[in-house]
DNA sequence: ATGAAAGCGCTAACAT
DNA sequence: ATGTTAGCGCTTTCAT
């Protein structure tokens, strides 16, 4: 037996194409005879119903197929249960695998996830937190961030923000960082080896991440009274890029011995030039990658590299935020730093006698 | 000079740490002396209002800071701006590959993106849609649904859908599918080098891309007349996985010469299995991978796989999508074949003498 | 334990 | 070209 459901009013002829009327909480309390403000409370899962009663409305509600509305609830309560994730490019996995760990954290949470890729570009970057901003997100994820602190700061008033990669001087924003420790054990471990002459094949130009590990790499080498690193920036962060710093270095510095990267793909390009000139790593030139990716162990020579908890990072930084959304949730802890180990394999070796 | 804001009343004491009140039209429109409605028309661009009126609104926002609410928005047209797309594993290049491409579509358009990961889970699918079905999104992209055909149907009652990587006999339903013909020229191509013994290593075991491609192989050897290949399946989709189900054909059936995989992970597991062994790629076994990934060029030895243009898989999707929720879109086509080829490297070779 | 009424910020339908 | 009114679906007082 069809069951004609009630609407208010201006039950249209349905067509056969149109969309369906959703049901609403007014619907379901005609239905089960109770006041709109009890099913809000059994959507609420408010304790002071009665157990008949929730069970009543539960009924009706399952077989209207009903759904709460959240932009309704969201403009009342000023609370969207979804947070935004800003990234600078998805395509590449370190990006795509923080998504997963955040996506993760946010489904355990019970909220939604809006997804935004900056391309590494300030404009777009603030164009999307606007749009967030005005999707009323619960709380904003930021992943290498191109915006000035002051920018940072402004966003910080109007939602709760989580930094990766990226420290803040304002208490408000909390962030993780993946421990910039990490590179060094890469370059001590080069040094253990015997190597002297080093290079260094950079990342994204103007990254904050990328800053600090050129930097950690110079600093090992000056602390032991080394040579400085020749440096290759400015080149795609990808095999390719990594490829022609590598050749670039080799043009311009052909006694270099040892190169540290920016990340997995650089290195992977470095090795392949160098195998190009007839040069064998690690034999002739020991090579070091920085990321871990699922194939960096697969690699020819398997690659040496930092292996960074990418999942966890991503987890945590939501974690974090999770942290500042809840109520009460003032005195959980503000920031996090993900430690990171180096993964030894067959890309590194003694330098040549 | 400080400049007072003017609130409506309830401006409580600001003490310092709470959030500052976002400004509404009203207030737009009180401080720029227009009607409410007048605002609301210079926020969507309404032509007709005269340039005078806009500008005087247009400064009044921006001083203030306007932002629109769009849960407001949405509550009354019905409409979010948003879309949703479930995927099963955004760890997976192909996944976030996806991913990029509607990203980039989205924003295009002026949208926003709503991501869910299911992780191949039916029951966390539907949860899921209808998670996104709450926010209202505008359209869903279902990338590798588990979903049987009738719950898809369902949803599409409720929401423009697009499904990736599958066909559906619905007609509201759009779909955009990679050429399956596509593993056919890996398995052509294979065969004109000599193989005879062919193993198949799957992928993942309900998956509907998966059980085509397998057909696929069976199908090619089938029509020539050849022998069945040993099909490895069930294993994991990674390069484990690919290693593992490698060394159960080698045991099972040492005769093969010829493997085709679901995709380039699998490959790469099974280039190793065989090397492991004292074996050649591809002197003694060729191996064949699907998706050509970034670092198919420099497996080694380089991969032989058919290219997936994937990121042009995820824009088209999209496209597909804001063709069937632009207003007059319905004329739009309601599906997709994305075109493949094979790029051969060195890891396919003439069979042994 | 339950209900009535007000209103969140915005747009649609009708004025003027 | 601009304004008025009503109401989207929900939660929040405050009653009862």
């Amino acid at each position: 037996m069809a069951q004609k459901i009630a609407t208010t009013s201006g039950d249209k002829e349905n067509d056969g194409t149109r969309r369906p009327r959703v049901p609403t909480m007014k619907q379901i309390a005609e239905e089960a005879k109770v006041s709109i403000k009890t099913v809000s409370r059994v959507m609420n899962n408010d304790p002071a119903v009665k157990e008949a009663t929730r069970g009543k409305v539960m009924d009706v509600a399952g077989t209207l197929g009903y759904r709460p509305n959240t932009p309704a609830r969201t403009l009342v309560t000023g609370r969207s249960k979804t947070i935004g994730l800003l990234i600078s490019d998805i395509g590449n996995y370190f990006f795509s695998e923080i998504v997963k760990g955040v996506q993760v954290a946010t489904e355990e949470e019970g909220y939604s996830l809006l997804l935004c890729d900056t391309g590494e570009n300030p404009d777009t970057e603030l164009r999307c937190v606007d749009l967030l901003l005005g999707h009323k997100v619960d709380g904003l994820i930021l992943s290498s961030s191109r915006l000035k602190d002051d920018q940072i700061s402004n966003v910080a008033k109007y939602s709760d923000v989580v930094l990766c990669n990226r420290t803040h001087p304002d208490e408000k924003v909390r962030s993780v960082c993946i421990e910039d420790n990490a590179l060094h054990l890469a370059t001590e471990h080069l040094i253990e080896l015997g190597h002297r002459h080093f290079g260094y094949i950079g990342g994204p130009v103007r990254g904050r991440a990328a800053w600090m590990r050129e930097e950690g790499c110079r600093e090992v080498l000056a602390r032991h009274g080394f040579e400085k690193p020749i440096v290759a920036s400015g080149f795609p962060v990808s095999i390719e890029g990594g490829y022609e710093a590598m050749n670039w270095i080799l043009d311009v510095k052909p006694e270099v011995s040892a190169i540290v990267t920016y990340n997995d793909m650089l290195a992977i390009g470095a090795m392949k030039a160098v195998q190009a000139r007839g040069l064998k790593v690690p034999e002739d030139i020991s090579v070091v990658g920085f990321d871990d990716l699922n194939f960096a162990a697969h690699t020819n020579p398997p690659l040496t590299t930092v292996s960074v908890p990418i999942f966890r990072f991503g987890y945590k930084a939501a974690q974090l935020l999770f942290g500042a959304i809840r109520p009460n949730g003032d005195d959980t802890p503000h920031s996090d730093v993900i430690k990171c180990h180096l993964v030894i394999r067959s890309s590194t070796g003694k330098v040549k006698a």
